[in-house]
DNA sequence: GTAGTATGCTAAG
DNA sequence: TTAGCCTACTACT
């Protein structure tokens, strides 16, 4: 699930259905035990994503910090009751009933990579090493552009590398590189600049969209053949991206490991 | 039950 | 460059 989209859209609903008030924080798998009692009964002022991480403000000035990794889930429970956890449930953000609501509004986090409650200073230097977020208001290409234009690296390679753009993963470098018709591992010295600023607009639009729908959907219904209001089904909602075959052109889909991953692409679509 | 997979990243070698 | 870590869900036996 986690790539910039998912948590963008996390800090929106959490932001919704939390800030403002005090909650419960808590550890029911231990691990986070020791950082939750430091807030525990604090009033959560807002939460806000940044690439791929979450930063909590917290009335006691410090910031909650959680980056999902490849595992990381929230789920959220509306119940009348506190819930049992389901599964190893890290961190607990959970209201108490009240005036205006007479129900528990439960969040529980479940495998992220980094789950902390630290001083200002840490989301300062987060952020610091974090290239531009696309999904943000006002974010620029300029620095993107920048550092790829400079860099012998493939782009697909690039596009993966936080401190270069943050909040791409690897469905949507896959499906940003078909739309604008790159192969993955032209080198950023050969990208110009036109180039590279539809490749911003399409990753800012991609993530975007993702943030609205609440799942990756890159493809248009045109190209995929989809009336407006049926549902686009799983494994369909991609040109490239861990398909056999192209969905525009039918061409066999390339798979090569790039910074790690399985980069997908169309050997037609995305000429080198 | 068990294996395999996943949209991530870091630290060790 | 590699190993390691975090967890849930699906597709198999």
């Amino acid at each position: 699930m986690p790539e910039g989209h998912t948590i963008h859209r996390y800090a929106r609903d959490q932001t919704q259905l939390l800030a403002g008030r005090a909650l419960r924080v808590s550890s029911p798998q231990g691990r986070f035990a020791d950082d939750a009692d430091r807030v525990d009964g604090a009033t959560l002022e807002s939460v806000m994503g940044y690439g791929k991480h979450l930063f909590y403000e917290w009335s006691t000035g410090e910031v909650g910090h959680v980056h999902l990794g490849l595992f990381g889930k929230y789920r959220v429970q509306e119940t009348d009751r506190s819930p049992e956890p389901i599964g190893a449930v890290r961190m607990r953000l959970q209201t108490e009933p009240d005036d205006s609501r007479d129900t528990y509004v439960t969040v529980d986090l479940s495998g992220p990579t980094a789950c902390s409650i630290d001083p200002p200073s840490v989301r300062a230097e987060i952020l610091a090493r974090l290239g531009p977020d696309p999904i943000r208001r006002g974010s620029k290409p300029d620095r993107m552009i920048a550092r790829v234009t400079r860099s012998s690296r493939g782009i697909g390679d690039l596009l993966m590398d936080q401190s270069i753009v943050c909040g791409v993963g690897n469905v949507y470098r896959a499906e940003a590189l078909f739309v604008t018709g790159i192969h993955p591992l032209r080198p950023g010295t050969d990208c110009d600049v036109a180039e590279l600023e539809a490749l911003w607009a399409t990753v800012q639009g991609m993530l975007r969209q993702g943030v609205k729908h609440g799942r990756i959907i890159t493809v248009s219904r045109e190209d995929l053949g989809v009336a407006p209001n049926v549902r686009i089904p799983r494994g369909e909602a991609t040109y490239a991206y861990k398909r056999d075959r192209c969905l525009r052109c039918g061409d066999e889909i390339r798979r090569i490991e790039i910074a790690n991953r399985t980069c997908y692409y169309c050997p037609t679509d995305q000429p080198f």
